[in-house]
DNA sequence: CTGCCACTTCAAGCCGACTTGAGGTCAAGC
DNA sequence: GCTTGACCTCAAGTCGGCTTGAAGTGGCAG
């Protein structure tokens, strides 16, 4: 197989064209050239594809992904930085975990209300403290969602 | 303690002014009054900003959290709801767990590059097939993100 | 009574990751 | 040679959860 037309790459992938093209735009994935106006690809675009995903699976925004393609093509990732994206998702699975316990036995308590039950009291006022904030992984690219520091 | 303005309910909470409004436009919360221009809040609206804290923590976003108070005031949650939203956080906390891993060995894998080590590559092909990819716990609102059925 | 400033409203902006739509190009098949 | 339709570009829209900014109001201290 040589080069790969994008409706080739999107069938092997799973990923729409038009998100190819803004991969493309964003330096994520490269074309080698065109046909006419045709994007062709290097088969090798798949590898890259996968690599994309999972960063994003990773929590990495696509500009962190883009990062970690050295400027001028290989994969230089740092070990580092994997290290401390597992070290943040440690923290958001305990998290989530803490969550997953407090809903499971408020779901189970038969406590009238759930107002009632200490177990889910003791949930809000971890939620009301922002002990169980949603904050993405890291990265902490500043999205309008997360509290600031006030 | 009486009635409180919104600076005061700002500053029990930690959440912006701007934000409680926003809540008010949304049905989060009501205030009861008006001094002049300047809105009044009855001290309950703290706790009731903490259920709204703790269902943003559980991943419910705040239509489902405002669906959650029946429409004259009580809270009335519903227990299949939040045993629905436990087993979604399992899966999600089963999917980053499976990620903490992958990352944690790829980390220190002393491969020579992240091409080579076999782990590496098995998440990668995960994460190309879509199977850790990023889906929100599940009330499935559509948001651009998530990949469309194809 | 006056000035100040904390509050108000309303519309618009922002973030990331894409999607969508209008309008254009061109390689290939008939 | 002509049509077809898959591809192209570029701008704008979407989604949720807020924030921000301009312009207005009015309670309360002095």
């Amino acid at each position: 197989m040589k080069d790969m037309d994008i409706a080739e790459v999107a069938q092997a992938t799973g990923l729409p064209a038009s998100t190819l093209r803004y991969y493309e735009e964003k330096g994520l994935i490269a074309s080698i050239g065109r046909r006419g106006l045709k994007r062709l690809f290097d088969p090798g675009v798949i590898d890259r594809l996968a690599l994309v995903s999972l960063g994003r699976a990773a929590g990495f925004s696509l500009d962190e992904i883009g990062a970690m393609f050295a400027p001028d093509g290989e994969p230089r990732i740092d070990r580092d930085q994997l290290a401390a994206r597992a070290d943040a998702l440690d923290a958001t699975i305990a998290r989530l975990a803490a969550m997953r316990d407090g809903l499971r036995h408020a779901a189970e308590c038969r406590a009238p209300s759930h107002m009632e039950c200490p177990t889910f009291r003791r949930l809000m006022r971890a939620a009301a403290s922002g002990a169980l904030a949603r904050r993405l992984p890291s990265g902490d690219a500043g999205r309008g969602s997360t509290r600031r520091p006030a």
